[in-house]
Order: C-alpha cells, then sequence, then structure tokens
DNA sequence: CTCCACTAGTTGAAGAATCAACTATAACCC
DNA sequence: GGGTTATAGTTGATTCTTCAACTAGTGGAG
C-alpha cells in the first residue's frame, strides 16, 4: 500500500472548519425544529419533499431518495409520522408492491408553520453570516459532491 | 407575527444542495470508517482530537467541545471506545469531579490505519472534486457559522 | 465554616438509526 | 408457463443518541 496522499494545510483547514460547522449547524436545526415543532430534521424533509410533489405523494422509494435516507429508516420514520397524523401511505394500484406516502392537511399544516420559524434559523445560523458569493460556491461544491456519489 | 423572509431562488438551490450533499457525504464517511476499521465518524473523530492533543489526552469537557458532542454523548462513546482498549480513562489528580480521556497505543494504531484510507475517501468524494477556491469559500463560510453559533 | 450555586461527568430509559432477514410482487428469459 | 432474478417495502434486533436525573466535587459569599 503506497503513502496517501495527505490533505494540505489550508485543504485540512478548510475540510475541518466545515466538518465541524456543518454538525454544529445541523445540531441547532434539529433543535430547534424539536422544540417548536417536534420535528427532526429527517421529518421536516419528508414533510417538505412530499408536500413539493405532485398531489403531495410520493412512492416511498422516490421519497427516500429525495430526502436522503435508506428505505428501512423511511419506513421508520413514516410510521411515526403516520401515528402523529402527518402522512397517510396507502397502496399503489398499478404496483401491488408499491406504497404511495401522502401528505395530509394536518401534515401540511405543521409543514407550513415549521418552515416559518425553520427558514429564520436558516437565516440566522447561515444565511446570512455567510458571503453571498460563498453560498454560491457551497452550492456548486456540493452539487458536486453529490453528482460524485450518485456515480459510485 | 410579521411574514418570514423565504430564501430566494439561488438561496434556497445552494441551501439545499448542502444538506443534501452533506447528508451523503457523512454517510459514505461512516460506511467506510465502520466497514473498514468499525469506527463511526464521531469515533473517529474523538481519536483525532486526544492525538492531537499534548500527552494524547483531554479532560472529558474539552473533549466533547473539540468533537463537538454533548457530554453524555462522548461518555457513552469513550465506554465503548474503552472497551474496544482504543481510549482509557483516569482520574484527574488536581480536580476530583475531572477525568482524563487518554488515547492508548492501539487507539493510536487504529487511527493512524483509519486515517489512511479516511483521507482517501475524502479526496474521493470531496476534495478532488471540489473547486480549490470553492473549498477555501466553504473553509470561510463555515468559519463563520461556528462563530456564529459560539456567540449564542 | 457553612450555605448555596455551579461545574464535571455518568447513568438509565426512551427514542431514533442501522443492518440483516423477510414477504410479496414484478420482470425477464428460456 | 415455469424458474430465476430483481425490486418494493416492512420488520425486529442491535446499536447509537438524546434527555433528564443524579452523584460528587468546587468555589464564592457571608
Amino acid at each position: 500500500m503506497s503513502e496517501p496522499r495527505w490533505l494540505d494545510a489550508t485543504q485540512q483547514r478548510d475540510w475541518r472548519a466545515y466538518v465541524d460547522g456543518s454538525v454544529r449547524l445541523n445540531e441547532i436545526m434539529d433543535r430547534d425544529l424539536k422544540t417548536r415543532h417536534g420535528l427532526s430534521v429527517s421529518e421536516y424533509e419528508i414533510l417538505v419533499r412530499l408536500s413539493e410533489a405532485p398531489d403531495r405523494r410520493l412512492r416511498m422509494a422516490e421519497l427516500a431518495e429525495h430526502a436522503s435516507q435508506s428505505r428501512s429508516r423511511l419506513s421508520h420514520t413514516c410510521s411515526r409520522l403516520e401515528s402523529k397524523g402527518l402522512v397517510r401511505r396507502d397502496n399503489c394500484p398499478n404496483d401491488k408492491r408499491g406504497v404511495f406516502a401522502h401528505l395530509t392537511d394536518e401534515g401540511y399544516a405543521t409543514l407550513e408553520r415549521a418552515a416559518r420559524d425553520h427558514v429564520e434559523t436558516v437565516r440566522n445560523f447561515f444565511i446570512d453570516v455567510v458571503d453571498p458569493a460563498d453560498l454560491e460556491a457551497i452550492g456548486r461544491a456540493f452539487t458536486q459532491v453529490v453528482k460524485r456519489i450518485g456515480a459510485g
């Protein structure tokens, strides 16, 4: 095995700033959503994706993909959301294996309320503290990352 | 309550790319470390911070701070690391409430092995796919975020 | 010295994520 | 059609995280 290509000092610094910042940022988002609306970030993410889908519904596999979650995790989380009345699941007529997850009206209402606070937090701790040009750089960079990961 | 300041289209796009990318990236890192070395990212992070500390040891509270983890979580995780023989804890002489977490030799060896693979993955899915200028922007941005969060 | 408030760290229970195993259906190929 | 392989989704066990409660030691005020 050859010597690894270590990061240089600058790369190291930037990578670490990212790791550190993203963990802390996520923690803030999570706590904020949790205490104010009883939702975790990943539950919130699910509601968002459903709200944007045609008829506010998606097949489980698609939803898992959009929300960057494993199917198993989505299954469990959807069960919780369902028992809270925010999501409803029913069978897909075309494909008998399939299941649609629907956003309920209550789910939509909850999301609307949560989103108002959430956007404020996102601004407060991220958007408004980052230089707009740097924000664009972040967008570019992570788009690349997603592409790279998608490629396997 | 006033109308929230929603994100504009560009901000939205960039923020989402980040959310999506960071989740996926983290998943990759985690799985990679887990399967190849039996470590989660947060365990790895703990070992790194200890390895860099003087005498390879830190007080629990400091370690928690450096690794961006709650004390409770650190306690549990340290117990696991201890039972794997990678970390040892012992009492602080000055402050009888205090505890030092030490990186053991075995812990150091494990870290060295893990780091070689980890840096390769970090390059593969992040450093090498991101424009160097964008990487610097990320460093700048998240440094700001951390500062902002620190300020409360 | 004693009281009180604060900090360090751990613990156990409850909630959430991961992994492997499983059911059921679909799709392909001969 | 019959057999094989792949896909959709769920489940239960295990592992990890979070939260609140707790022990123990510190430090300052009077």
